[in-house]
DNA sequence: CGATAATTTGACCCCTGTCAATCGCGGTGG
DNA sequence: CCACCGCGATTGACAGGGGTCAAATTATCG
């Protein structure tokens, strides 16, 4: 199935697209309905929250705690005990597994409206670590599952933000496991820009915070490789940019043919 | 954190390691505790199940379809509308995404015990296919999403199952990502290994009903690289292949420790 | 404006993909 | 019972994509 129509479909069920051990919150949200902020932590995004009422809302509001986040703040180590889970209101993080021999593998990139650090077994599977400035809002675990037990409804939007996200790992996976070099990085920005449009942003024109070496860790690429991609589809159009840490896509479904494959 | 500890961490945890939008309805059942048959589909296995009362079983029990099926059987095609899930009860199977150039990316094996199809999308996200002779149990998507609703905890079972799978993919991702090709297929081979024991078998020996091509599709390698390595992982003395689609692991430890690399 | 980090570009080579031939095993039919 | 057939596995030869090392250029920030 080419790619574009994956996107068409994405589009369509406005479903996200990239991947993680953390989940969605801003879900419900449709692109088209203004986002009402949540009344818990206050954020333009629905999500977890919109599956509650206006009581549950009020019960849990006051069992979360927000806080500013700077570049490189480690929001959770692997193998720590998971005592809470962290939502992303502001900012972007990259989530990352480390390898003994210091490389890491990043697993995904993390915006505002995901949530982090969700899971059932004692302790992070991943490392969590901020690369932007940005807030998050913790709820300790106990509150979480509280919240789960008393209200059903977010218990089954927990289960769709799940799967969509197991959903967006696997073809991170097709990704990384059959592409070459271009189509990866392609893949990639396609994989952005859909991240930016379901948050409401225009797509054309893109934040890009991760350096070469991340999007590498995450492609499965050498940094090198990964800027000399970039070098390739600007000289080919495909990609411009403009500095400041963004890019800017002119043809979205003609970049999204060539990560499928269906361009040479 | 090297392999080994994960599979410790997973020993202990009693985690799946094997990747999936499929997922696992016996891991309630713990490695000592004596399976007891599932009422309403007769298998040794726990799982979602393991949730309902028995008035949950006797109401559900009625609602499931028991088939048999045969190597090269497909469950279900990727984009089909997603009316049913279907629980493996015998057998093994590969979900897969076909790519448009003819290759596949193999996206995970799934053996007895475990839960395909399940997605919150309207269509389904792969291909599953039979490699080996088995039975499946189906189940109506409606019938199913019943059953959520009327026993919130197969909800909470669900999202475990979900957050369990999405770990097992990352994992996945890691490996077709940063290690190289022996490596791979160690880590394979300790992934199958893993399953095997949680399922109550042995792990030491076992049965490996893939060709070379589809543990390559599963890896992002040329089948030809999947069969160096396997004589190579044979000299070393990591691996046996008596023959009759069974693999025989001597030293499981070291060959963790060679997939995580912390072996040269 | 200096210092540090990020990116780009080049040179080189190794791992792995590709193509091709051979081997081995299991099944089938004479 | 054995020859034949076909699929999967193995092995070899070769080339190319991308990793690695290194240096130059540019961007970022105090």
């Amino acid at each position: 199935m080419p790619l574009q129509t994956i996107m068409r479909r994405h589009l369509r069920e406005g479903l996200p697209m990239n991947p993680l051990e953390s989940t969605r919150f801003g879900e419900a949200c449709s692109p088209n309905s203004a986002p009402t902020p949540c009344a818990t932590c206050g954020s333009r995004v629905a999500g977890i929250c919109a599956a509650l009422d206006m009581a549950g809302l009020e019960e849990i509001s006051h069992e979360t705690r927000r806080t500013a986040v700077h570049p490189r703040d480690v929001l959770y180590h692997e193998g720590d005990s998971a005592q809470s889970v962290v939502m992303l209101m502001r900012g972007v993080a990259k989530l990352t597994r480390q390898l003994p021999d210091g490389r890491q593998q990043v697993l995904g990139f993390r915006f505002a409206g995901d949530i982090l650090g969700f899971t059932t077994r004692r302790s992070f599977a991943s490392d969590a670590e901020m690369l932007t400035e940005g807030q998050v809002c913790r709820i300790s675990r106990r509150d979480f599952e509280g919240m789960l037990a008393r209200f059903p409804a977010t218990q089954r939007r927990l289960i769709e933000l799940c799967s969509q996200e197991l959903a967006e790992t696997q073809e991170q996976l097709v990704t990384v496991g059959r592409r070459q070099a271009e189509q990866r990085v392609a893949a990639f920005l396609i994989t952005l820009a859909e991240a930016a449009r379901r948050r409401g942003l225009r797509h054309d024109v893109l934040d890009m915070p991760m350096t070469r070496a991340e999007i590498g860790d995450l492609l499965g690429l050498a940094l090198e490789t990964v800027s000399r991609a970039f070098t390739q589809l600007k000289k080919r159009g495909f990609v411009k940019e403009p500095g400041g840490h963004k890019v800017e896509l002119p043809d979205i479904p003609a970049l999204a043919a060539l990560a499928e494959g269906d361009l040479e």
